[in-house]
RNA sequence: GCGCGCGUGGUGGAAUGGCAGACACGCCAGACUUAGGAUCUGGUUCCGUAAGGAUUAGAGGUUCAAGUCCUCUCGCGCGCACCA
């Protein structure tokens, strides 16, 4: 730790500030109707002080969001106050801009760190994630940041998870109907004739709920000790920890996201998302438009159906291929292909899913001795399997088409199938063989000589109207896996029976047994059958009529799912949201609607953000809240990485802890830093001589408004006084007898309004970095002022403040008593408004380009016209040399911007 | 492989198509000082004593004018990855 001089006395201001705002509650947020004491600094700006405010007395709202933290044992990082410190000064801004603000904090705090701590130790997670809360909170508050902690919220209390359990009950009781294209009850749902018995009928509403039971193989991570969703694998390996992962059949809880594909897909169109982000929902959405076609198995009264996005090309389908999996693979094959396709199967079962990626290159596969016939020309085209055909994508079995597929083609080659040309390359000197773009259709009977789109259009109306296809759209999106085998989760309000006939089958518990507590236990692990934790706890398990808890709890994606919500209306006993709080924070304020800003890192962009919009869409349709999207606007922060420019992690030692950096420099320097480094979006390395920049800056924001002798006199008092008394001694310091509280000279006033007009636009535009500098050049040039008038310096404390609130509030308390009638709280003072007439110059600066080349720069009234510009261009003195001698062909003058000379 | 984004001083970064390098870091020089790892002043893209020239990854193009728009190449980052 260095022992250099401090600048200022930051570490009494900042904890006497951040006092200040929690006695006063500075920060809380106002829900329609909330009675609003008489001295809030809220209540006093919009004269609702001692008021009960209904919601049409509140100002407009504003909902900024952070991302909330999984409380780890580490700490925070110098990632996590990137984007709190952005999203604290836009909180701050709007709050003086006169918003109704809310902005709130909670934790994410199921997970599996907690779960493994507690199964080493024994040590019950919750004393773990509680111990971890604390410790997050003290070091977010300890930045400074303008939370409503009354609404902080944990999705592991009992009164959170108990509406987690609630949606999901919502979620178990509803189904998709196409033909409302909305979630509703399940009662809403008709049985079919087929559905006569009550086990048909539950058997066929349990099939349409949008949580439901599969038996389907499943991620396992063995490793883990849990199943995992789609989105947590990566490369064939677990997000989290990046162990293997393999496919294994289980009995698993699913939720319906699939029913909801089109709708995610076409609501990006309403919210302002980054493009690289909608784009990665997009793709994972994976939406695509063509045909299924139907091809007889020859010698079989069977069908194969396939899928494919180019029904332009069955001319030229030459063979099929099957996944491994696929149930008719034993049906069609032949005796004497049947020890080769066994043999097969279990080759591509065996793979895991990182073989299958890592050694996709070459192809294998085998014949089943089956063959199929085309439906276009009633050729006999052999049918195989490969594992380069996936189960789970549209039919699992698809047309090849070599020609003009790489994946078929590479296939063909290895294998010696026909190679049949049914698409021509406009450009007639590309090679046919591979070409897998629109063109037109040849060798392809009555679709010859059509565009490739009209060839598709056509042949899908000839398939349709022969019945033996139709058009389809195809989704990559898989139905979202949602059981884990853990403890430190929520159970499932799901209890299983048994039938009349000994088959087991599931129920709801009913709403007023929420919530379903996790049971204790001494050990954490799974039961060595390998059932999940929950199995271990007889008592808990099993229920006095003989049923049988769920022993799966939910991901941790399930509380994050809501928590955005629960925040508008956090100690709602009777409901997961009230509706008046969810009109007035998330209703559409003319605009899309939701939360108005929501900042967080990419990591989650499809796993999380997807998720969540698939469940406010649930609760949408079926009425409990009034916006179809959660986020109207969000930003991803970029990445902080180490000093070295790597990633920070603690094998490579370049981890700066935040502690550290407060101790040093203080909170308002690092706020200031996170925020100088460069755009938000960006990934950026940490810099600790960066630091010290900003800290010096503050220091000299500290000096323009202080008296040097009587700090002189605190530092000396400071010495003598034991550390808890010291915060009074900041009385001692007096304000510099440079400040006036007279008139400012129009050059002081220029600079002023010139800041005033960078950093409020810089701010709308989330610039945090140019509004900094904004700020430097304003300070940069206060100092050099011999007098210096209050009433410039006070509004530059108020552009100040969301970024640097303490030292900000610290000042404006010292300046107030200068100028009477300051309002008394910084935070709610009205923001300066920029006055452009301040900012007209009489004489501006234009420059002067002779062939485009800068040359010179002249100076002219601004109301000089064109003749005068050109006339004074002519005569500027760097230019001469270059026109000497020439003749002036050309003048361009933009007005206000720039001259330049043509000459020949 | 496909998609998206990005390449600007020694460093982080600024620049509605109109004076490239704002603002900082670092470095150099000076002032104050017992001292400086405090503070203040000045300098700092490169070549050149200067005038001037070159310069935004590279090559070409559009334009009176290009870091910015277009085309190609190279490099980096992120995402997806046999999705028919």
């Amino acid at each position: 730790m260095s022992s250099s001089r401090r600048q200022y006395p930051f570490h009494l201001i900042e904890p006497k500030w951040q006092q200040t705002w929690e006695d006063e509650q500075a920060f809380r947020a106002f829900n329609p109707n909330d009675f609003v004491s008489e001295g809030h600094p809220f209540g006093i700006r919009h004269k609702l002080a001692g008021k009960t405010a209904p919601a049409d007395s509140l100002p407009p709202k504003f909902y900024i969001l952070d991302m909330f933290p999984y409380p780890s044992g580490a700490g925070l990082h110098v990632g996590h106050p990137e984007g709190y410190t952005a999203t604290d000064i836009l909180a701050r801004y709007r709050r003086a801009g006169g918003f109704n603000v809310l902005h709130p904090m909670g934790w994410d705090s199921f997970g599996l760190p907690a779960e493994q701590y507690a199964v080493k130790t024994g040590r019950h997670p919750r004393v773990t994630t509680e111990a971890n809360i604390t410790n997050f909170t003290r070091q977010i508050k300890s930045l400074g940041f303008s939370y409503d902690w009354s609404r902080e919220l944990a999705t592991t209390d009992v009164e959170y998870f108990k509406w987690t359990q609630w949606i999901f009950l919502k979620l178990y009781n509803s189904w998709f109907n196409p033909e409302t294209n909305k979630a509703e009850p399940i009662e809403t749902l008709k049985f079919p004739e087929s559905a006569g018995t009550e086990e048909k009928q539950r058997t066929y509403r349990d099939s349409k709920r949008l949580a439901y039971v599969s038996e389907a193989p499943v991620n396992w991570c063995p490793e883990l000790g849990t199943v995992l969703a789609n989105e947590e694998v990566i490369d064939g390996k677990s997000e989290v920890g990046g162990f293997p992962v393999i496919r294994k059949p289980m009995r698993q809880w699913m939720l319906r996201i699939t029913a909801y594909a089109e709708k995610l897909l076409a609501d990006l169109d309403s919210i302002d998302w980054s493009d690289s982000l909608k784009e990665m929902q997009r793709n994972w959405i994976g939406r695509s438009e063509g045909a299924e076609v139907d091809f007889q198995i020859a010698g079989s009264a069977g069908t194969i159906r396939v899928f494919t996005t180019r029904p332009d090309t069955l001319f030229g389908a030459t063979y099929m291929v099957l996944s491994p999996e696929h149930r008719l693979v034993p049906e069609i094959t032949t005796p004497e292909q049947k020890a080769a396709v066994e043999a097969y199967k279990n080759f591509a079962a065996g793979k895991s899913d990182l073989e299958r990626t890592e050694l996709a290159k070459e192809k294998t596969g085998v014949f089943t001795g089956a063959y199929a016939i085309n439906p276009v020309n009633r050729k006999q085209i052999p049918v195989w399997i490969a594992d380069y055909v996936l189960a789970s994508y549209g039919t699992g079995a698809i047309m090849a088409v070599p020609a003009h597929d790489e994946r078929d083609f590479e296939f063909a080659r290895k294998f010696n199938l026909p190679i049949i040309q049914v698409v021509q390359p406009n450009e007639p000197k590309t090679d046919w063989q591979g070409f897998t773009e629109d063109g037109i259709a040849v060798n392809s009977g009555f679709i010859t000589g059509l565009a490739t789109p009209d060839a598709k259009k056509k042949i899908t109306a000839w398939l349709e109207e022969k019945n033996l296809g139709k058009k389809t759209i195809n989704f990559k999106l898989r139905d979202w896996l949602f059981s884990r085998q853990r403890y430190w989760g929520e159970p499932f309000p799901i209890i299983w029976k048994k039938d009349a006939a000994g088959n087991l089958y599931h129920e709801a518990l009913p709403e007023t047994s929420l919530p379903v507590l996790p049971p204790t236990l001494e050990d954490y692990k799974p039961t060595p059958s390998g059932e999940p934790p929950l199995a271990r706890a007889k008592d808990w398990l099993h229920l006095p009529d003989g049923s049988i808890r769920e022993t799966n709890t939910m991901p941790q994606w399930a509380g994050s799912c809501w928590y955005y919500l629960r925040y508008t209306d956090a100690k709602n006993a009777q409901s997961f949201v009230g509706k008046d709080a969810d009109n007035y924070w998330m209703a559409s304020n003319g605009k899309a609607a939701g939360v108005d800003l929501y900042v967080g890192g990419t990591e989650h962009a499809v796993l999380h953000l997807l998720y969540a919009r698939f469940w406010h869409k649930v609760l949408f349709d079926l009425g409990y809240v009034s916006t179809p999207e959660p986020f109207y606007k969000l930003v991803n922060q970029g990445l902080i990485q180490g000093e070295d420019g790597q990633k920070m992690s603690k094998s490579r030692g370049n981890v700066v802890n935040p502690d550290d950096v407060l101790a040093e420099y203080g909170a308002d320097a690092f706020r200031l830093y996170e925020m100088f480094m460069g755009p938000l979006q960006d990934t950026k390395p940490w810099n600790t001589k960066g630091v010290e920049g900003v800290y010096r800056f503050l220091g000299r924001v500290w000096r323009l408004f202080v008296d040097e002798h009587s700090e002189t006199e605190f530092e000396q008092a400071e010495t003598i006084t034991e550390t808890t008394k010291r915060r009074e001694l900041l009385g001692l310091i007096k304000i510099n007898p440079a400040i006036k509280d007279g008139p400012a000279t129009p050059a002081q006033l220029k600079t002023l309004h010139a800041c005033i007009k960078k950093v409020t636009e810089d701010l709308e535009a989330m610039r945090f970095n140019t509004a900094i500098s904004a700020m430097m050049v304003f300070v940069n040039e206060a100092i050099t002022w011999e007098t210096k008038a209050a009433q410039v310096l006070q509004p530059f404390l108020q552009l100040l403040a969301p970024f640097a609130p303490h030292l900000a509030e610290e000042l404006w308390a010292k300046l107030a008593t200068l100028a009477p009638g300051t309002p008394a709280n910084l935070a709610y003072a009205p923001w300066p408004k920029f006055d452009a007439a301040l900012l007209v110059e009489s004489e501006i600066e234009i420059p002067v380009q002779v062939n485009g080349k800068f040359r010179d720069v002249i100076k002219i009234a601004v109301d000089a016209d064109n003749a005068i510009i050109e006339a004074q261009a002519k005569l500027a003195e760097k230019a001469q040399p270059f026109l000497a001698g020439k003749t002036v062909r050309k003048v361009i003058i933009v007005p206000k911007k720039m001259v330049n000379l043509i000459v020949s």
